[in-house]
DNA sequence: ATTATCTATAGATCTATAGATAATGC
DNA sequence: ATTATCTATAGATCTATAGATAATGC
């Protein structure tokens, strides 16, 4: 299947969505949409309209993948400790694969944080069975003395505080430092087992 | 000492830097900093020619004391565990101060990472007394087997991870779950006692 | 006939400067 | 005289649409 196979509308996503994540929404114009799709720039406006409602496409589409990965805990382990790391390190492994994801997301939320309100509705349901989840296993393990009291929101904030921290400060540093990638997947595999190590000795006695 | 008292060229500075801090690069017009400061909109660029200009005196300005508040480590403690508390403590209060700066600044970075190169220079001969203070401190308290050992930039960057990370998402936070500032203070003061006791943990036995 | 694509352009900004006028300093 | 401030506008974008033409489906 060669690119012209794919449709043209969707090739237009597609070029949004690339140039959306690495410039964000304002820095993008739908000239450049258009090039990258290889048409013309009227046509980006025949299929979406306006350049707002591809943005809200590809923004609501990366909201949900993430949402999805942070909901998708494999509980597979059988210690509880060996359960956080494996949420912890997948989470930071999800990251990993989409590091162009939390400076996107971060950049448009603070510039516009409407655009959280109006999906806010659409993802209400989900996170809440998580964290109720993680509740009554925190709550469990610290009835029988297993581990230090903390809050299932304390828990969770403290993960995505530490894994997300390296990937919206990596495009910087490695600009400023002249980083090559392979020093910074060194780099960010180190970080892992760092922040590993610091959750689980929050939870130890 | 009245607002007219301030000289125009002062003023104007003044209303980019808040604009700036709200609004980000971009959104900001220089026509929108001239009705702030209570000028014409030529007046800004007489001053300072270029946007690009004025912004840049507000983010150095910016930079500047985000790093004077880093390097300002007090380590009056006597106990080591002390020290490290109080400096992660301070760090964060500071950011409580200028809950405005984290976005400002990572958003400003993400979009243009080039500034950060500009003042890479400027800045450099600083940080490094202070992680060498640091890292010969943690050396010494490692080798009494008084802490588990961790290297002085993983230390840091868990630091600054946790404690930022409230100040990026809470803006968010408030504004898509309607809390109130009372609301976002205690959680704000409830979160700083969590992530020192992280941190703690973290170092010790 | 309908849908996809293009050319051309109106209309909205926004930055930066030119040139006029007012205020200030010597 | 020099410096501060204003009015007006050129020039650069950029979004969105109108209207023409080409491609496709029945």
């Amino acid at each position: 299947m060669k690119a012209d196979d794919k449709t043209m509308e969707y090739q237009i996503l597609e070029a949004a969505e690339r140039l959306f994540l690495e410039q964000g929404y304002t820095k993008t114009t739908t000239g450049q949409i258009a090039k990258l799709a290889g048409c013309n720039q009227a046509l980006v406006h025949y299929y979406y309209r306006t350049k707002d409602n591809l943005f809200d496409r590809v923004f609501e589409e990366k909201i949900r993948l993430i949402a999805a990965n942070i909901l998708a805990v494999d509980s597979s382990g059988t210690l509880f400790e060996d359960k956080i790391a494996k949420m912890a390190g997948m989470h930071f492994d999800f990251l990993k694969e989409n590091p162009k994801l939390p400076p996107f997301i971060f950049s448009e939320l603070v510039s516009n944080p409407e655009r959280l309100r109006s999906l806010a509705g659409k993802l209400q349901q989900y996170p809440k069975s998580i964290f109720m989840q993680l509740e009554a296993l925190l709550k469990q393990e610290i009835e029988k003395g297993a581990i230090r009291p903390i809050s299932s929101v304390d828990l969770i904030f403290t993960i995505l505080s530490l894994n997300v921290a390296p990937f919206l400060t990596m495009p910087v540093l490695q600009k400023a430092m002249g980083l090559s990638d392979a020093d910074v997947r060194e780099m960010l595999e180190h970080r892992k087992e760092e922040i590993i190590e610091t959750i689980l000795a929050r939870l130890r006695k």
